[in-house]
DNA sequence: ATGCCGTGGAAACCACGA
């Protein structure tokens, strides 16, 4: 079972590459982050076309999440993160597939830190914090996937010093990535690939992609009854060159059945 | 260190992203 993330920055502008890359890879499940779409414009039709099933929940103008399965019902659980009422951001969805839970998330940039945002962020990861280790308890194979807008150590950033300010690798940013994964979490694409450079983000400018200056910001995390599945991962880096890309490029897994 | 690019939405610029 194949199991993909990608942030699309903006859903309808990217479905010609959506298209393409489904077709090429052939995911099972697809979570998806910042479709940039209210909940009428998310192009269910062209999803359906290509084979897949969807559940969102959109947003005018920004976030966003989704998920997508070419392998049978999806069976939502929640399309909000419990914690804040208050909160309206659509950052998360949940779903039971082919008996795994999936956590879809785009966790919140956090810039400019110090500053709302970036308490925000940390407020956000706290909240994650809580109804993670709900999923654990509720023993149930688990995958918590998508945009984390961390990267977890300076393997994860083509210059490390020039980050350690931003919201997304200062260390209280790191400290919370890292209180969740020391629940009891597996890394995926880490524990595959220890001592790899491997990035999912590479900015437009300066030809960021083409010199390789890129974050690894995209994760995918196991339940620990999921780990011994866990048999392949990596990022179709490729998609990230092809005209008109999001600047993010999909990461996926490859679980073992049971 | 930076929003230089890209997107959406409103307005012919600005917010936001990482």
């Amino acid at each position: 079972m194949r199991i993909a993330t990608y942030n699309v920055n903006s859903i309808n502008a990217r479905m010609h590459i959506l298209q393409r890359w489904l077709a090429e890879t052939q995911p099972d499940v697809v979570c998806l982050q910042e479709l940039k779409a209210i909940q009428e414009n998310f192009p269910e039709a062209a999803i359906n076309e290509a084979g897949y099933q969807a559940i969102w929940h959109g947003q005018k103008s920004w976030n966003g999440v989704a998920i997508l399965s070419r392998i049978g019902d999806i069976a939502e659980v929640r399309r909000v993160l419990p914690g804040d009422p208050e909160d309206e951001h659509s950052r998360y969805i949940e779903a039971v597939v082919n008996n795994i839970t999936i956590g879809c998330l785009y966790l919140p940039n956090g810039n400019p830190a110090p500053g709302p945002k970036f308490d925000y962020k940390l407020k956000w990861f706290d909240r994650l914090a809580l109804h993670a280790a709900e999923l654990l308890a509720s023993g149930m194979p688990t995958v918590i996937t998508g945009d984390f807008n961390v990267m977890p150590t300076e393997l994860d950033a083509y210059k490390p010093e020039r980050w350690v300010n931003d919201a997304l690798f200062r260390p209280e940013t790191r400290a919370a990535f890292k209180k969740l994964i020391d629940q009891g979490w597996t890394d995926a694409i880490r524990k595959l690939h220890p001592d790899e450079v491997i990035y999912t983000f590479w900015d437009f400018f300066r030809d960021a992609y083409g010199r390789n200056a890129g974050l690894r910001i995209d994760h995918f995390l196991l339940s620990p009854n999921l780990v011994d599945r866990l048999k392949a991962g990596g990022v179709d880096r490729n998609v990230r060159g092809w005209e008109k890309s999001s600047d993010h490029g999909p990461v996926w897994i490859e679980l073992a059945d049971v």
